[in-house]
RNA sequence: CGCGGGAUGGAGCAGCGGCAGCUCGCGUGGCUCAUAACCACGAGGUCCCAGGUUCGAGUCCUGGUCCCGCAACCA
């Protein structure tokens, strides 16, 4: 089984967060379960290169696009690694391949490609004319800080209305998966409501960061729709095999300020290809600080790299996935996420796994002999992951967790361990508590890698071999913090 | 009548027609294998308001009220 899964391509004209973190971290955890069943994965990340935004940054910065693009796309790409990211590929919108082949997908559309005037309000920001409809009468001014610009061009024009009903009838049959459901309810309002055609051009004279359009040396792509592209240029489209083996992708993630274009544009162009649509879009909410939206102006902006370095990495991927709701907007504070961690990683399962392996060697000589993973019903992980609802696939393995716990309290060991004639009745309770850490550690495998390999080298041999030091230490206490270093 | 999300014990949330539930916090007890960890029990709720449908309504319908966002980098 092949498996295809992306995240959207971030825009370079700023240093990365903690919701695009996540948006890595979700595909990451689809990818590396989909590894796990034993299909062949590619997954994609990437950045998104072109356009006024980065022109406008690069300038202001003193520096080429390209210089400037190449710096800011290497923080992304240190940001994969960063959060242990298992991507296979890292795109680029200006890499030479992509460029050529995204000429090759504007001429798969042209059938659909019309030259027309525009004329109306662009927003410099977004990068996109507003509709009359849309626009705020108040930006209309010229003094406003943040005004349209009033402009009138000959440009591309792709027929998206052409596409309208059929995209609707895909996501209303379910054939093309948009989850979740108030996301799909929010397109098929957007469908009903019709689509316009949009412009897919920009003079070149206005604007040279960007590809060409083939035939047409006066215009580059549209950046957004030529971003778009990247998940069909980075498997080779269209001669490459891995293009035929892998689209249609299994999943794209991306957040839901974008989601329009990527349930209804990026459909649009797909069907002008003949190409079928992914299968399931996922769209991820957004990420609150203290109840408050991020902004360097509150001053609350939380660098990733900041989150990891309080506790390692798993932890940051666990709260992440856990308690930012998979499909609701969620809030980080500090105040919270040290209580996940004291709680939920240290108490329950750091120390299920300490209390196991102690007793292991304090009775049993440190051998437990070969032991399997228990085997607890793992549909509802399986299924949450399916879903994409990540918080409840851990509230799932959490369940096991306190299950363990439970059963550790009921069976107690240690007044087993009292009569020396009940040696194997205790063998019995203590490897039923290894088998349960092992199937824990399985379950834990695409959401947090580190933890699940480093409970598997406790008990996997079957021979005790303890952590060094503590699986999730206590920061609050002074000694378990030198510990730790 | 712009659009979208929301209102459920102190906090955060789930439930979406059938005995109000979970986590945290709080209180009491138990335990001693363990990272002052673990386990059990308990207190705490007019499920925003007013109507309606129904044998039965957080749950469905109608009409209100109030909150949040319009979205990720400083425009």
């Amino acid at each position: 089984m092949k498996y295809y899964v992306t995240t959207s391509i971030a825009y370079v004209n700023a240093a990365p967060h903690i919701g695009y973190a996540m948006e890595l971290l979700e595909a990451d955890v689809l990818a590396r379960a989909a590894r796990q069943r034993g299909e062949q994965v590619i997954f994609c990340t990437g950045t998104d290169e072109h356009g006024s935004k980065v022109a406008q940054k690069a300038a202001e910065a003193g520096k080429t696009p390209k210089a400037f693009a190449d710096e800011v796309s290497e923080h992304f790409r240190e940001l994969t690694k960063l959060l242990g990211i298992s991507n296979d590929r890292f795109i680029r919108t200006t890499d030479a391949g992509h460029e050529k082949r995204a000429a090759l997908i504007w001429k798969g559309l042209e059938k659909d490609i019309y030259k027309a005037k525009y004329i109306g309000w662009y927003d410099v920001r977004q990068e996109e004319f507003v509709p009359e409809s849309q626009a705020d009468p108040a930006r209309m001014k010229p003094d406003h800080p943040q005004a349209y610009q009033r402009l009138e061009e000959e440009n591309y024009f792709f027929r998206l209305s052409k596409y309208n009903d059929i995209i609707r009838e895909k996501i209303e049959s379910g054939e093309f998966q948009v989850i979740p459901e108030t996301r799909r309810n929010e397109i098929l309002s957007v469908l009903r409501e019709g689509l316009e055609d949009i412009s897919i051009s920009r003079p070149k004279e206005k604007l040279d960061w960007g590809i060409p359009v083939p035939g047409d040396a006066k215009q580059v792509m549209y950046v957004w729709v030529e971003a778009l592209m990247n998940y069909l240029t980075v498997l080779g489209y269209p001669e490459h095999q891995d293009f035929k083996d892998y689209w249609p992708a299994n999943v794209q993630v991306v957040g839901k300020d974008i989601t329009r274009f990527h349930a209804a544009i990026w459909p649009a162009m797909l069907l002008s290809l003949g190409l079928p649509l992914a299968k399931q879009l996922y769209v991820h909410s957004f990420i609150t600080v203290n109840g408050e939206k991020m902004s360097k102006s509150i001053g609350n902006v939380i660098s990733p790299a900041e989150v990891v370095k309080k506790f390692g990495l798993d932890p940051f991927r666990y709260y992440f996935l856990r308690h930012i709701p998979s499909y609701n907007d969620g809030d980080f504070s500090w105040d919270n996420y040290e209580r996940a961690y004291n709680n939920e990683l240290a108490n329950e399962l750091g120390n299920a796994v300490q209390r196991t392996a102690a007793m292991v060697q304090k009775y049993l000589g440190g051998a437990v002999g070969n032991v399997t993973p228990a085997q607890h019903d793992d549909k509802p992980v399986r299924e949450a992951i399916s879903e994409c609802r990540f918080d409840r696939a851990l509230d799932e393995i959490w369940d096991q967790v306190r299950g363990l716990n439970q059963y550790i309290d009921e069976e107690k060991p240690w007044e087993i361990a009292k009569d020396p004639g009940d040696k194997e009745h205790l063998t019995e309770v203590l490897t039923s508590q290894v088998a349960d850490l092992l199937q824990i550690a399985d379950l834990l495998v695409p959401f947090m890698p580190e933890t699940s390999e480093k409970i598997k080298a406790v008990f996997e041999s079957g021979v005790i071999k303890p952590i060094e030091g503590t699986l999730f230490p206590k920061l609050d206490k002074p000694d378990a913090d030198t510990k730790k270093k």
